[in-house]
DNA sequence: TTGTAGGCGTTATCAT
DNA sequence: ATGATAACGCCTACAA
């Protein structure tokens, strides 16, 4: 039923091969032929059937993207990225979530590599092991990793350390010497990173670092920020200064807690978050916090592997992102 | 170099029309004969390549989904909605955003489904016109229209006209009878229903709909609460409530502009607000709002999209849900 | 139960 | 400049 080249070739009098050389814009076609040929493809409405053409060429022209779990926002964010300068570029995202899946990330990629549906992979914030990323490295496909530091792979990540150092020494800054410091250790986040950062930052400026400031919550939600208050509420010298690197909804929950105990913040406790959510202008005080540039992310992930597809650039390149401290008023 | 069904027919002594029946657990195919076929296949990795099948069979296995813009929090939910049912399901997702294209929905649709690379498509919250919607209808390809009413289309929407007619009414149980109502006329926003339901309600208690109590933005975002909110504060009789269906942060920005202005809510005006966003329960009090069941829309429109491609189901179905309001403390 | 042969719609390599 | 023809890898009658 759909008009394919043989169509097109009949009706022209030509071969599918001229047919095909013209629709393709290929040289050494003559100019009668070329605009017989393709008055009638307009003629005829005619569109390549992309499936037959893939098929030829070796090549889906699509890249994979894989998410754990679409239900995070700064994942989206990052999908975001992707598809921004996707826009004006051939290849089709195919989106794949993993959360709640039998296959792990590695499984999944590698089947959409070997069944030849995509010609490169985007994987975000990966939860799975290291062990398992280096099958990612023996396929024939590229594979850019976002937000997540591997040194194998080829890599798009910001400095946590260095940016949960620049937090921590604007509190410094503040004259808080006692800062606690909220985490969350879900093995996607980097935390440990950002810990490190906040000692760095203490250190620094000659403070020794206090491990009972550093507080773990279970999840990276508004009730575990609720958590994090009780447990700074009991403490004996209580801490003037809270940086949440567990996230934003953490440290809304916190600031929520704090101010139905009756505190004032910034004045009686400042705080300042991670990832700069719309949430984070909403609450009052509006929320200072340190902004990840995930469209950036996206953008060059997106950018990186198809750079990897076309040119076959080789070796592996790791894009280092900077955050940026958004100061509003909860500190 | 990859493996292909040929190098497991070479292997077993068959051919590969025999390799592929078993591949694809066809009967009749004697177990002894089975069993040599798959443990070879599996001895060298076999992974069928996808392309070929879908050009042998003409399916993609692949259905389109086309967004109108991914920056909106409405979107991404209904998108988490279909993927969260497309988990176990054979069909890839390929995203599009429409978002500064120059081919509108329509065209971008009639392409994919030309070029034979969806079977089907989900089309979240046009902006194209109705009549521009009609190519869809003759494409030889099932589409599903979410989030907005078409009369020869299948579609999964909400009853907004009912959303705002019980949220209005759920302001006049609390004896409001001087309610304000903020839209944003933006195209693909369904204000007129809601506008509808609003009036629907303060009629049926006898209430004469006040024009000037109807205010419209130019945008949906805070700061077009705030815009709402001067217009409102300049008002000779002020209204004691606002129904705000132009969202959630819209509602937002009022709040703030109001409490600024050292107004309390609800004590000195109450507002209820639409989509139940993160959001409302960040802000203080924390927002009264309509919630619409988007992961229930995706999760609907997905299904049905596989349920025309496999041809279940004729004709054109419209399925409508029911939004629920979300009782805070705004209100 | 298995093999033969043709087709799915393009592209690409030869000749001519 | 164009035509034959063989891939690309899989599926599916139909034949044996």
């Amino acid at each position: 039923m759909p008009v394919t080249l043989r169509d097109i070739a009949d009706r022209a009098n030509v071969t599918t091969a001229t047919v095909s050389m013209v629709i393709n814009n290929k040289p050494n076609i003559s100019d009668e032929t070329r605009q017989r040929v393709m008055t009638i493809a307009r003629e005829l409405n005619y569109y390549p059937n992309s499936i037959a053409r893939s098929l030829a060429i070796s090549k889906s022209n699509s890249v994979g993207v894989i998410v754990p779990n679409l239900a995070s926002s700064y994942v989206v964010r990052i999908l975001q990225g992707i598809k921004s300068t996707n826009r004006d570029i051939e290849y089709t995202v195919q989106l794949f979530d993993t959360i709640g899946q039998k296959e792990s990330e590695a499984q999944l990629f590698q089947r959409l590599a070997r069944e030849r549906r995509i010609d490169g992979a985007i994987l975000v914030d990966p939860v799975c092991s290291e062990d398992e990323m280096r099958v990612f490295k023996d396929e024939m496909v590229p594979c850019v990793v976002v937000a997540r530091r591997t040194t194998f792979l080829d890599t798009v990540f910001v400095d946590n350390l260095e940016a949960a150092r620049s937090a921590t020494q604007y509190l410094l800054g503040k004259n808080h010497r006692d800062i606690a410091c909220v985490i969350c250790r879900k093995t996607n986040l980097p935390w440990e990173d950002r810990v490190e950062g906040y000692r760095y930052a203490l250190t620094d400026s000659g403070i020794q670092a206090n491990d009972d400031y550093l507080i773990s919550v279970p999840d990276d939600g508004m009730h575990d920020g609720e958590i994090a208050w009780t447990r700074i509420a009991s403490m004996k010298r209580r801490p003037t200064a809270v940086f949440v690197p567990a996230g934003d909804m953490v440290a809304i929950g916190l600031m929520k807690a704090a101010k139905r105990a009756g505190l004032r913040i910034p004045q009686d406790i400042a705080v300042v978050g991670f990832d700069d959510l719309p949430a984070a202008e909403v609450i009052e005080p509006a929320l200072t916090t340190v902004r990840q540039p995930k469209l950036e992310m996206g953008d060059t992930a997106i950018g990186m592997v198809i750079d990897k597809i076309e040119k076959r650039s080789p070796g592996v390149t790791s894009v280092e992102l900077q955050t940026k401290l958004i100061v509003r008023e909860s500190a």
